[in-house]
DNA sequence: GGCCGATTGTCGCGGCGGCGACGATTTCCC
DNA sequence: GGGAAATCGTCGCCGCCGCGACAATCGGCC
């Protein structure tokens, strides 16, 4: 895969990643123990794999894993999910074969839902299924959203954004600029360029792995349209 | 609003709109008789606006209706719809006010269901809110392939996938060039210069409002990645 | 203190594509 | 038939950004 490639799909890793889509309370488990059993993975290890029959969807409890694509070189990550996240749903409920691969990035703890053993619980307890409906549209909305938030956006305007959302308590982003790039699947020199633009406004101050936001309003000017 | 953005968002409107969005069955209908009615809009008026409490979802039974957003200058298309499918359910569901209006282009017979009283008929029939479950995350998936399928693009790539979609069977597109760059986000003269591109190659003829294709292999060896 | 790899700052080149402009052609409507 | 409007074909200009290159700086390690 070129290297474009790679690190557009990091960017788009970041942007999907980042909407929780988490359609399923305690309570709900409860509700649904009988449709389903605690599974463990070993880091590295896979609970499903694109492709393969889509027997079932699973809720992470614990641990955080990778989604990803192969393509003809190399993988394609496409997210990574933690604690809450349903996975494999949209494939289960639609019966076609998985389209992305999971694995275990750290050791997790899942609940498996069968699919046979799904359904009639489901109807049993329709206000699950709302409730996975709703978070289900709330998840396409975001996701629109995003991309039009997203798109047809110039280097400075994302590198705002993002150094925004990545700043901790102290306003500060310790990361290096190649990894920022990365991030945006910008280039890093590119990243560096509006860096030093947002430094002349006097909007940032930089440093050797580290961003210091300076004027918060100046970056929300730009990031605003 | 600026240009480049009209353009996008009929990018979007393509995008998103294209898919079908069609959850509910005549027999879902006569189920659900109980939670709603029947009403007729002319063409020109409203079925619901943007920021107006979402009190429900309309399912069109005939005629087109129009989505918009209206921007600080002027209105943004993105999307229209017809028979069958559901508008403003997102809302609805979610109890937030209307992302977008909805005005009927055509005179239109839609099928109005109120929220409070969809609710208990979905409970009711909890096969329906699973159908709708399904309907939604099979079309935030195809949102999501979409977007990698049709981000960092040339235009050429993109207009030869565009004729390939929108070939009807005799291999013709009747549209003109400008509303094929409007529905790639693109400008004429680049979708212009694609053309010419592939009538080199001997991939396609144009004429005045029309492209045939003439070679599919050759547009297919394009989108090809 | 000195070395080396990682990181940053800055060029310039080139491709892609938006945009304005202009003329030629086609269609539509009176 | 004729004029207006829509559409097409084509320039050139310019901005954004990827990319290669290279020097300067920083941090860790001996």
């Amino acid at each position: 895969m070129d290297n474009a490639d790679q690190q557009h799909f990091a960017w788009l890793a970041r942007s999907f990643g980042r909407t929780d889509y988490l359609p399923l309370t305690p309570d709900d488990l409860d509700a649904l123990a009988g449709a389903g059993e605690y599974v463990e993975k070993y880091p590295g290890t896979h609970l499903f794999k694109e492709g393969g029959e889509s027997e079932a969807a699973y809720v992470i409890q614990y641990g955080e894993a990778q989604l990803y694509r192969t393509r003809r070189e190399g993988k394609l990550v496409v997210g990574r999910v933690g604690p809450g996240a349903v996975i494999g749903d949209i494939a289960m409920f639609q019966g076609t074969p998985y389209v992305s691969s999971a694995r275990a990035v750290s050791p997790v703890t899942a609940f498996r839902l069968s699919r046979p053993k799904l359904l009639p619980v489901l109807i049993e307890h329709p206000v699950i299924a709302m409730r996975w409906l709703v978070a289900g549209l709330s998840q396409l909305e975001a996701t629109q959203r995003q991309v039009i938030r997203l798109m047809h956006r110039t280097v400075l305007e994302q590198v705002a954004e993002l150094v925004l959302d990545e700043a901790d308590r102290y306003g500060e982003v310790r990361l290096s600029q190649t990894s920022l790039a990365n991030l945006l699947g910008a280039s890093r020199q590119s990243v560096n360029q509006a860096l030093s633009e947002l430094k002349r406004n006097g909007a940032l101050e930089t440093g050797y792995r580290i961003i210091r936001v300076v004027d918060r309003e100046a970056l929300e000017a730009i990031t605003d349209r």
